[in-house]
RNA sequence: GCCCGGAUGGCGGAAUCGGUAGACGCGCCGGUCUCAAACACCGGUGGGGCGACCCAUCCCGGUUCGAUCCCGGGUCCGGGUACCA
């Protein structure tokens, strides 16, 4: 017989179909384990090399804890509303369920040619209604509910009701948009409008007037992480700050509880540490400058506190409600102008634009420590998302607040002793104060920490700040313009938002004519007729983002038909949460903190009975494509081999990878590639053409795509998952090339000549010599190890050397090859089975084995190596008995003929001995 | 700017605890097979030197008997993030 991956890998694939060989079930004889995918967007483009990577790894995974005997839960599904689903709509018509599931329907085949153990049965797809069913469910649930500071959880709204009836807003234990004041009375006399208003500044998922990414292009808003240095992440198009009235969800509530959450999961240092700088906590004041002849009070937020001696004039954000409150009539004018002035400039202007810019309002704040009157100033450089809007300017020892004042000619006062503001600021939190003291606090010579410390306690005594922390992170807008995504389950009556029933779940997504905005600027489901609940209220014509259906996918695998749950306490408290998760890093920001968010919300309403979703994480490099190159001869249609080029004066142009094969043209192909390459002629090296190539992102206009499916087409899915994982760490991103794949293929055709020579089956009952074993197990060892430390790479390695030594060996011993076959399995899953059945002789599959234990007996050596150093210099090698005492390794070391040459005339000092490694002699 | 990674042969990469640097694979060179080529198989392959040996893990310094690994300083590359006060 002779390796025919074709053959094998279609029967093997059909036959683990056939016996639903995966599907899982809850066990409680054995130990779970849930190894989870990032589940795709099924993109148009389809899957090209890169994308399996992941999924890959996870299936080793998986198949490797199930021959530990796991149960092990390894699902797979589609994240399935998305934007280019609906673009696409919007140009072609097409309903974006139709290419959608066209799309998936390409991805599954793609997926079932690689071999994956996916249990298929608990297939999921986000745009289901049967699924979004339990999104909308726990939007209902976001809504019915507010944060409660003070038990620090999620609580029903009712809750909060009751509180205002008694006490009012005072004390109020819930976080909210802004501090709303009334006493018990105030509330009770409130209208149902009001006291809307008011629960809606409390509740979790609520409607709030926020400034929100607007990206006219796409006709919707964008969340933060959907948009990066200005321009949308999908499209690049200009995304400028907008007043909107949205939809949000109330992340920040759980700022705290999502940084401290990250102390508990197996995640990668840096995707901590990108989390927490998300989150970004910093713990500074609130301070109150009162503005000269007038009531106002300016409140702001600091992280340096001690710096107050120092500040010279506030500023703020040109979107502050204060500038409106302290502008003085002469300035009215140029504020005005300013304020429309910084309007019309998109976010990206405001970025690329960083000259100095703003204006003076006429208005004095007094300085509560000094006493002394500061001007107040309105520029874009404060932001009026973050803090309250408005800052006290440090200018000696802050970058921003120094170009400030240097531009303005407003005076720089330094506080640190030591430090030289004529030409920067002196930024660093360290020091001695200096210009620092009143009559009330004197800061002199203190550090700068403590300094911080004293005006803290300082300011919090004297009411004039209080010690706050503030939190970059903000709330995740929630409203999309459009059309493919969950619909909200929100009615309107009377101006005031409603949601649903559960029971009237799932709010199903309605037909519409076309996928574009009305003409009267309304979201596409303004297009819908009868878009009304069952009262005739109009429903909520924005849909959710994206990330809405991906924050809790998790969960339906557990239980994925359940129509009374979103997972049955049972299966919940079985499965718990994600042991092992595996994707890119990109969802480090968006998906990884909805998704805990998400969770902690669930875990609040004790809904679910763990509070991290995702124990362990690894993210997967990114596979670069690797583009070829030809080079023509300015203006012919000649072509110049690489090495020729420097020669002539030549222009690089992208050639299609497929039609190169180890850097060499086929130059046949070439000439048909494109007609107006029918013609080329080529200047070789001895007959080659050899291209140059470059490492680039893997795309179509760089014609450096490499499907899967020709791969497996070409070599099989077990070269394929082989080669993927051979290629280098896994958590490192590196460029694809296919040259090197020769190699884990011929590796696999020496395995099968293990089993086989031609016809004949080579395996026996012979008793394994002590040198199978020992590469046997030197491999199980190895292997075992690797694995738990997603060292793929060096697994296949040491496969290698084991099938070349027993092939060396001659080994055809069915108790030493089975066993091989058991752990090369989770790699390579369909050669491994053939061989199973067809030469060892079993009946069950494979995945039914138990995962061989090493036995460290036969990996003993008799005797070991010692490199022999003199003075650190490795000079020579011995070899001593395994037990052999130091003494007479050191012995046998300098009895090597070698040795005297190295001793010459010295004397030695000391010798070390590393038993089994090293004997280091020292002389002098 | 800040934060986090990384730099090892012609190439991808190994060295998992501070102990023989370059595993394994690609490529290349030589050989066997073939009329020939491809495939396959076998052998060689960091650089220098006839050789004993010498030089080599981005650069400079330190700790150590011994450093790819630990510490200090620098260069370059990649990723994240940004007027976050």
């Amino acid at each position: 017989m002779e390796y025919n991956h074709r053959e094998i890998e279609s029967r093997w694939q059909q036959r683990w179909r056939d016996d639903q060989t995966y599907k899982c079930d809850i066990d409680k004889s054995k130990k779970k384990f849930y190894v989870l995918d990032m589940f795709p967007y099924p993109s148009g483009a389809g899957l090209h090399v890169g994308h399996p990577l992941g999924y890959i790894a996870s299936d080793i995974y998986s198949r490797f804890k199930r021959l530990q005997g796991y149960n092990v839960l390894h699902p797979m599904g589609y994240d399935a509303y998305g934007l280019p689903a609906e673009q696409y709509a919007i140009q072609t018509g097409q309903h974006p369920e139709v290419t959608t599931r066209i799309n998936i329907d390409r991805y599954r085949n793609q997926l079932d040619k690689i071999g994956f153990s996916y249990d298929w049965s608990r297939e999921i797809k986000t745009c289901d209604p049967e699924y979004y069913k339990w999104t909308q469910w726990a939007f209902i649930k976001m809504f019915g509910s507010y944060y409660d500071t003070k038990t620090d959880k999620a609580e029903p709204i009712e809750k909060l009701e009751a509180y205002f009836n008694e006490h009012g807003s005072f004390d109020c234990p819930a976080e909210g948009s802004k501090e709303l004041i009334f006493t018990a009375d105030e509330w009770k006399a409130m209208s149902e409008k009001e006291k809307s208003d008011v629960l809606m500044n409390y509740r979790i998922a609520y409607l709030g007037n926020t400034m929100v990414n607007w990206c006219p292009k796409l006709g919707t808003v964008l969340a933060n992480d959907e948009v990066s240095e200005g321009v949308s992440i999908r499209g690049g198009y200009p995304v400028e700050q907008k007043m909107m009235y949205q939809w949000c969800l109330r992340v920040s509530a759980y700022a705290q509880r999502l940084l401290e959450g990250l102390e508990k999961v197996d995640w990668t240092d840096s995707l901590k540490e990108t989390q927490r700088n998300w989150i970004g906590r910093s713990e500074g004041a609130e301070m109150l400058f009162p503005v000269a002849d007038s009531d106002e009070v300016l409140e702001i937020f600091t992280t340096r506190a001690d710096t107050v001696f120092g500040v010279t004039f506030m500023v703020l954000a040109p979107e502050s409600i204060y500038v409106d409150k302290v502008t003085t009539p002469g300035q009215r004018k140029a504020v005005d102008e300013y304020i429309k002035s910084i309007k019309h400039k998109t976010e990206r202007e405001r970025m690329i634009d960083k000259k100095v810019s703003g204006v003076f309002t006429g208005a004095y704040a007094v300085n509560p420590l000094t006493g002394k009157n500061i001007p107040i100033w309105v520029s874009d450089y404060v932001l009026a998302g973050y803090g309250t809007g408005a800052i006290m300017a440090v200018p000696a020892h802050d970058s921003r607040d120094y170009a400030f004042a240097k531009h303005f000619d407003l005076p720089i006062i330094p506080l640190i002793e030591g430090a030289d503001v004529s030409e920067e600021s002196f930024d660093a939190k360290s020091g001695k104060m200096i210009n620092s003291a009143s009559a009330e606090l004197d800061l002199n010579g203190l550090e700068v920490k403590d300094a911080i410390a004293k005006t803290k306690k300082f300011i919090s005594e004297k009411g004039i700040g209080k010690v706050k922390v503030n939190y970059r992170l903000r709330d995740a807008i929630f409203s999309r313009q459009r059309y493919w995504g969950e619909p909200f389950p929100v009615y309107y009556k009377d101006g005031i938002a409603h949601v649903l029933d559960e029971s009237e779940l799932p709010l199903q997504l309605p037909e519409v004519d076309a996928y574009l905005p009305t003409e009267t600027g309304e979201p596409p489901l303004g297009r819908a007729k009868n878009w009304v609940n069952k009262d005739g209220y109009p429903l909520e014509l924005c849909t959710m983002p994206g990330f809405a259906g991906s924050s809790a996918y998790y969960f339906r695998y557990m239980d994925p038909r359940n129509d009374k749950a979103l997972v049955s306490k049972e299966a919940n408290d079985y499965w718990r949460a994600v042991d092992l998760y595996i994707g890119g890093t990109e969802h480090a920001t968006g998906h990884l903190i909805y998704s805990r968010f998400w969770n902690k919300f669930l875990y609040d309403l004790g809904e679910v009975c763990e509070d991290e979703p995702f124990r362990k994480l690894i993210n997967q490099g990114m596979i670069q494509g690797r583009s070829n190159f030809v080079y023509r001869i300015k203006d012919t249609n000649t072509f110049v081999s690489y090495g020729l080029k420097d020669e002539y004066e030549v222009t690089p142009i992208h050639v299609d990878v497929n039609i190169v094969s180890n850097d060499i043209l086929d130059q046949e192909a070439f000439r048909n590639w494109r007609p107006e390459f029918k013609d080329a002629e080529f200047i070789t090296e001895d007959g080659k053409y050899i291209c140059g190539y470059a490492v680039e992102k893997m795309s179509k206009s760089m014609f450096n795509v490499v499907n899967p499916d020709d791969i497996v087409e070409r070599y099989g899915a077990d070269t394929l998952r082989l080669y993927e994982m051979f290629l280098g760490p896994l958590e490192q991103s590196k460029p694809w090339d296919t040259n090197g794949i020769d190699g884990v293929n011929r590796f696999i055709k020496k395995l099968w000549n293990l089993f086989y020579k031609g016809d004949q089956l080579l395996v026996d009952d012979s008793e394994p010599t002590a040198d199978n074993l020992k590469s046997l197990h030197k491999l199980i060892k190895k292997v075992t190890g690797d694995i738990e430390l997603f060292s793929f790479n060096t697994s296949i390695a040491a496969f290698m050397i084991c099938v070349n030594e027993l092939a060396a060996q001659k080994c055809h011993s069915r108790k030493v090859l089975s066993e091989l076959l058991i752990v090369l399995a989770p790699f390579a899953p369909h050669v491994t089975e053939e061989l199973w059945h067809s030469a060892i002789g079993n009946t069950t599959t494979i995945c039914d084995a138990e995962w061989p234990e090493f036995n460290e007996d036969y990996l003993k050596e008799s005797t070991v190596n010692y490199a022999v150093s003199f003075n650190g210099k490795t000079r020579y090698n011995i070899s001593a008995a395994a037990d052999a005492p130091k003494e007479e390794v050191e012995k046998l070391a300098l009895e090597h003929e070698a040795a005297s040459r190295w001793l010459d005339g010295k004397t030695v000092r000391k010798i070390i001995v590393v038993p089994g490694k090293i004997v280091n002699i020292v002389a002098n």
